[in-house]
DNA sequence: AGCACGCCGACT
DNA sequence: GTCGGCGTGCTC
């Protein structure tokens, strides 16, 4: 503490490492240097990063030698100290690393990282003769062109391994490395021109036309489409964006550059924000409702006490506009306000209507804008140019610093987590302890909660309001379930389809009107089986029965992807006669295409929608009804809204009750929204079909009836009988090994020996062996962490004795793990 | 995450 | 014999 003369700064690295590191930060940025800042370092032998300062101190780490900061990237912190509090969060909840947080938080443009410059040695004459082949093709490819990166070489090489001709090449003195930091944030510039003040008169004007007719005219065209342009259009002064002129003059830019130089156009270059100002700004004032009213009310009492309150509020009841009022009054106590919406959500009106309310106050973050645009957006949240942010997940991370409001729409929404690269994070829980930081106050929206958002309501951990009025008298959709049984039992099935079904689709179609259908089973059929011996062809990893996808010929695993082509012949007794059981997707949209010939049927599955592209190109086509039957997975389930379907068929749904996974149920409900009536559907009441071989499931009576609460209630006690946790966050294990029963031997038993530590909170290995990813065996074992961290901090501790002690046990050089977190 | 070092199997 | 695979450990 009071050491030397000299000053250190802690620094995050954007990496999958636990520590922050500590660089010497050089007299000259002790004036200028604050935390938040991004500093030039480098890392390791020669990768230079961009990291950010934490902490300034005078105490040097001690028996290690220091490096120095090479430069300060800021003049003012990108990052509050809010910021970093809540990345230590994410990282311990998460279980991942601080950098791995910053790495997900800061937009792609405020992180830099160095790369590998090859060029040739100054003293290098061209003297080849010392040099290996491989050396001699990059001191070649040098001589040609002077600077390579490292991913160049490779492709000169045509291998991953060049490190060692580039060792060799050094020592020689055949080559230097330089390296270089690429700033990615550019700011963006727009040219403008203006005729000079020597034409402003009409008889300069008329003589150089005429002597532009001859010898210029398409500078002739560029003049008069000014002249047009200025005339017409609403514009400040006479500067004229050079892009839109010469788009509209359709001339490029050397016609103005020619205009420039006659000393006809001034220019001049400016730096513009990359978001139009001119925001279609126009505040409606409207009045909630009497049900909004009491609603609003109850959901500020409720904040007096507690900081979250969960909004269940039916479709079509106008939660929205009591989001808005909240809004309205959190930014005019000089508040920030978040407003989360899950990922697909964002493209629907209601940016439109926000911008309307807040003009510029309000940003929009989501993933389909770019780095530049990111961290553009990111700049006026750091200097409160914004204070409404509308976005997705990831705009948790944005640098604020006086949240007053939280708004999580849709909570039940499995887009709020991030499944993949760490940080796996829970985007819901992660704003309540972000608002928590600011001792800001959170909304949860739904109109079919979570359960485990529900059970807090209900334990009063968090506060309820409820809207279940429908705004302008929209109807609840009619349900309808049909006993298929008793269908079959008439001999009134048409394949897998009920009479009232093709009764109503054919109905909806009459009438223009669009149809939904949904199966949760992709590709044609679950499985096959042999009929003479009763074999079933199962994956070779995994231990589930394979698919049949038609289309392909195909048979498929859907957890580890394996593939291979359809048997032909049964491979345990050689008989060719295997039957096909069951269905999916694709065999109802090729089933139905016989029924209904002349209807244009699509199918939305992963299968079929491989790329994000094509999922909006299906959703698109669908939305313009050039498509009348949407067949569909769970897809179809989230985040759609359209306004002229008017019939949603169930196929089966003991497939969706009985699924293992215990929010299948919960999408009936969701499915169920998707015919409810909205604004753009008024008077117009939906219809729901469900299929279903029993017509005595708990489930079924509770969506007839429209009781979200009554079967959130049911399963909630569901789901206490199978010891499954409603609420608490889980820990998720996963084992790789190259080896089938020594991952499953091994799964088995650190879950035995965690259940010695922590007896209730553990759920066992998961069955199946979930598959072979990368030639490693992948098996579960799932934890219950409690809602508070103690338990948690014990089995992180548990988990990571074991692992150690594992290895041994096991008997095998490696064991891969991952902790995920929740895997609902 | 990179990158180096070190240990093994299959080839110019 | 060495090239190149990957497992392991370190980076202020």
């Amino acid at each position: 503490m009071f050491g030397g003369e000299e000053f250190f700064a802690d620094v995050l690295l954007p990496l999958a490492i636990s520590k922050s590191y500590t660089f010497l930060l050089p007299e000259e940025l002790r004036e200028s240097a604050l935390p938040g800042m991004r500093v030039e370092v480098q890392f390791g032998k020669k990768k230079i990063y961009a990291g950010i300062i934490k902490q300034i101190h005078r105490a040097a780490p001690k028996n290690v030698k220091i490096k120095p900061i090479l430069s300060l990237l800021d003049e003012k912190p990108v990052v509050h100290n809010l910021q970093f509090k809540f990345w230590e969060w994410i990282a311990d909840y998460y279980v991942c690393t601080e950098g791995e947080v910053m790495e997900a938080a800061l937009p792609a443009a405020l992180k830099l990282e160095s790369e590998t410059e090859v060029l040739l040695h100054p003293e290098f004459h061209h003297d080849y003769t010392d040099l290996s082949d491989k050396e001699y093709v990059i001191a070649e490819a040098l001589a040609l062109q002077p600077v390579l990166s490292i991913g160049e070489i490779k492709k000169v090489l045509h291998s991953n391994s060049v490190y060692p001709v580039i060792q060799s090449l050094l020592k020689k003195n055949v080559i230097i490395l330089k390296e270089k930091l690429i700033e990615r944030y550019k700011p963006k510039f727009e040219t403008y021109l203006k005729l000079a003040v020597d034409y402003s008169s009409e008889e300069k004007l008329h003589s150089l036309m005429g002597q532009l007719e001859k010898r210029a005219p398409k500078q002739l065209a560029l003049l008069l489409s000014y002249l047009h342009f200025t005339k017409t259009e609403n514009h400040k002064g006479d500067w004229i964006v050079k892009n839109a002129l010469l788009k509209k003059a359709n001339a490029s830019s050397p016609h103005a550059e020619g205009l420039v130089s006659k000393k006809i156009f001034e220019t001049k270059t400016v730096q513009v924000g990359r978001f139009a100002d001119d925001i279609n700004f126009d505040p409606q004032n409207f009045e909630l409702t009497a049900a909004q009213k009491i609603a609003l009310d109850e959901t500020k009492k409720n904040w007096e006490e507690k900081s979250v309150t969960l909004l269940f509020g039916v479709t079509g009841s106008g939660k929205t506009n009591i989001y808005i009022k909240l809004i309205e009054e959190k930014i005019a106590e000089g508040k920030q306000v978040l407003y989360l919406l899950p990922e697909i959500a964002l493209t629907s009106q209601i940016t439109v209507r926000l911008q309307k309310i807040f003009g510029n106050k309000l940003g929009i973050y989501h993933s389909k804008f770019n780095a530049q645009e990111r961290t553009e957006i990111w700049n006026k949240v750091l200097q409160k140019e914004y204070s409404v942010i509308l976005g997705t997940r990831s705009s948790l991370f944005l640098p604020y610093e006086n949240l007053g409001l939280v708004i999580v729409d849709e909570e039940q929404d499995s887009s709020f987590k991030q499944q993949d690269p760490a940080p796996r994070y829970q985007a819901r829980d992660a704003a309540i302890y972000l608002a928590h930081l600011t001792s800001a106050k959170v909304l949860l929206g739904s109109a079919t909660p979570s359960a485990e958002s529900y059970h807090h309501s209900i334990t009063g951990k968090y506060g309820y309001a409820e809207l279940n009025e429908r705004f302008g008298g929209l109807q609840l959709p009619s349900i309808e379930i049909v006993d298929l049984k008793e269908q079959q039992k008439n001999l009134s099935m048409q394949s897998h389809f009920s009479e009232p079904l093709i009764e109503n689709i054919r109905e909806a179609l009459n009438k223009k009107e669009q149809v939904i259908l949904f199966q949760n089973r992709r590709g044609f059929a679950p499985f096959i089986e042999c009929a003479t011996c009763g074999e079933v062809p199962q994956c070779p990893h995994c231990d589930v029965n394979l698919t049949y996808h038609k289309f392909e010929n195909e048979l498929r695993c859907h957890y580890c992807g394996y593939k291979r082509s359809m048997d032909k012949v049964c491979k345990a007794c050689g008989s060719t006669n295997l039957r096909i059981q069951g269905f999916g997707t694709e065999k109802i949209e090729d089933e139905l295409s016989l029924i209904f010939p002349e209807v244009k049927i699509a199918r939305m599955d992963v299968d079929s929608v491989r790329t994000k592209q094509g999922h909006n190109r299906l959703i698109s086509e669908f939305e313009k009804q050039n498509i009348q039957i949407l067949v569909g997975t769970q897809m179809v389930t989230k985040g759609l809204d359209f306004d002229n379907v008017s019939l949603v068929g169930i196929l089966s749904a003991d497939q969706l009750i009985n699924h293992p996974d215990f929010r299948s149920a919960e999408r009936a409900f969701q499915l169920m929204e998707q015919v409810s009536g909205r604004a753009g559907r008024k008077n117009k009441q939906g219809k729901v079909i469900i299929q279903s071989l029993s017509t005595k499931y708990l489930v079924l009576q509770f969506l007839q009836n429209h009781d979200v609460r009554g079967f959130l209630q049911a399963e909630l006690q569901e789901r206490e009988r199978f010891f499954y946790p409603p609420f608490t966050r889980v820990i998720q294990i996963t084992l790789k090994h190259k080896d089938k029963k020594t991952c499953a031997d091994t799964a088995h038993w650190m879950a035995e020996r965690l259940k010695k530590i922590e007896a209730k909170q553990i759920l066992g290995p998961v069955e199946p062996i979930v598959g072979k990813i990368k030639n490693l065996y992948n098996q579960q074992v799932i934890v219950k962490g409690g809602t508070g961290t103690q338990m948690l901090q014990r089995i992180k501790q548990s988990i990571l004795l074991l692992q150690n002690e594992m290895q041994e046990h096991a008997g095998f050089r490696q064991v891969h793990w991952v902790i995920d977190t929740d895997p609902n």
